[in-house]
DNA sequence: ACAAAAGTGTTGTTTTTACACCCATGG
DNA sequence: CCATGGGTGTAAAAACAACACTTTTGT
């Protein structure tokens, strides 16, 4: 049988749009270059694949070697191919996004970069790459999926409140629901169940404590 | 600037799932192959991407080479990297669809390929490689994409009835279809223009001739 | 005049939206 | 007992589904 060595192949590599929601904020983790190209400059985290690995492992190596993060919620999301789009030859990018819960983590630079940090999706800055355009195109990929796949579920804790997940869908799909209207939806869905508990110490009425529906594989909703 | 020499890669190829629709039932293009692996078994097209090409170029050039066609709509779907999806090697396909009206192209067989056919999408053989997987995607795929983008544009001729609309709608989401109330959703969303032309030459009433609205990017519908 | 298929209209139901109201808590 | 925020209910509007009726054509 042939093989394929007499081709010339691009580089392949997996990006990375690790998405956190923490106090009320949707945020992306981004590193910043220590070496050329685009150095100084703010990208997604991402590693070229190796022969043996598939792209979620290496996803999930970028996870675990550049920011100490396991076991997160990952999708595939589009593959970029513009010729030019790294200045040192041809390289193709299949980008993924990760839902994570900052609040397990503690974030470290790896040898990579100068720095690691979370940047709200209102205010990215410009990003090296086109990975402006990956970031855009996995926040509208997230808008879709909340609205058909219980994301909440990755990026809050295990036990939370209606005002919460309500909090997380204004957030992420960046419009004001009725919370009323949100509840009866949310509930109709089946999407999350009481536990009877309610979340203690604040300052006014109590609220609630749900679980998210773990029978549940897909939803639909609409706002 | 470093390079990427250094580094081993995959082979890097374009699939295609080309969708004709034609007297009622949407098919897929195969290939049948006279090479190994797989030889004798139907596929889809594909090539691998060349140095200095596009993804969609490479879609277009197998599109014009192997099936002499021009000028489809074409969309990117998803990214296969199981390792040993091709047993000559580590090979990654970037999965991509087409919409044509068969009626505009006469194909024929290149020169890798023993047969090329148009096949029921509900009829499809066992296919080689993981191409069931994808042609199962990319059919998912393409239902979601109708209700959101007008695609009965590529599919039917620049003028046609309601009826036709109304029939590549039930073929390709598979559901029956009140054609009273489709007629009435069709038309709200702005989707078709009337012409004030009428199909000559049926047995029966002849119906309205509609064009597509050009100006239309997006559309929301649902069944 | 009839059958077949296409255009038009109606009605009841469900879903969505926009609110009003009451309850619990801390100060 | 008041302000704040959370839980519950309701009525109007919009969207949807199911269906009847009329019109046009070829035979």
């Amino acid at each position: 049988m042939p093989s394929f060595s007499s081709y010339k192949n691009p580089s392949l590599a997996a990006d990375l749009v690790v998405f956190g929601y923490q106090q009320g904020i949707l945020s992306i983790l981004l590193l910043n270059r220590n070496t050329e190209p685009f150095k100084d400059q703010w990208v997604l985290p991402g590693a070229f694949l190796l022969m043996e690995e598939r792209l979620r492992d290496t996803c999930a190596r970028v996870l675990k070697t550049k920011l100490g993060m396991d076991d997160l919620y990952l999708e595939q999301l589009c593959t970029y191919d513009e010729p030019n789009r790294d200045p040192r030859g041809r390289a193709i990018a299949v980008a993924h996004y990760a839902l994570v819960n900052p609040a397990r983590f503690a974030i470290t630079a790896g040898t990579m970069a100068n720095d690691v940090k979370w940047f709200n999706v209102k205010e990215l800055p410009g990003l090296g790459f086109d990975h402006d355009l990956i970031a855009a195109d996995a926040l509208k990929s997230l808008q879709h999926k909340i609205l058909h796949y219980p994301v909440g579920f990755e990026l809050l804790n295990d036990l939370f409140t209606m005002p919460e997940l309500h909090a997380l869908y204004e957030c992420i799909l960046d419009i004001s629901i009725d919370r009323r209207n949100f509840r009866r939806k949310i509930l109709d869905a089946g999407y999350i169940i009481s536990t009877g508990k309610k979340r203690e110490g604040l300052h006014n009425r109590h609220p609630d404590l749900y679980e998210f529906n773990k029978e549940l594989k897909s939803i639909h909703l609409s706002f």
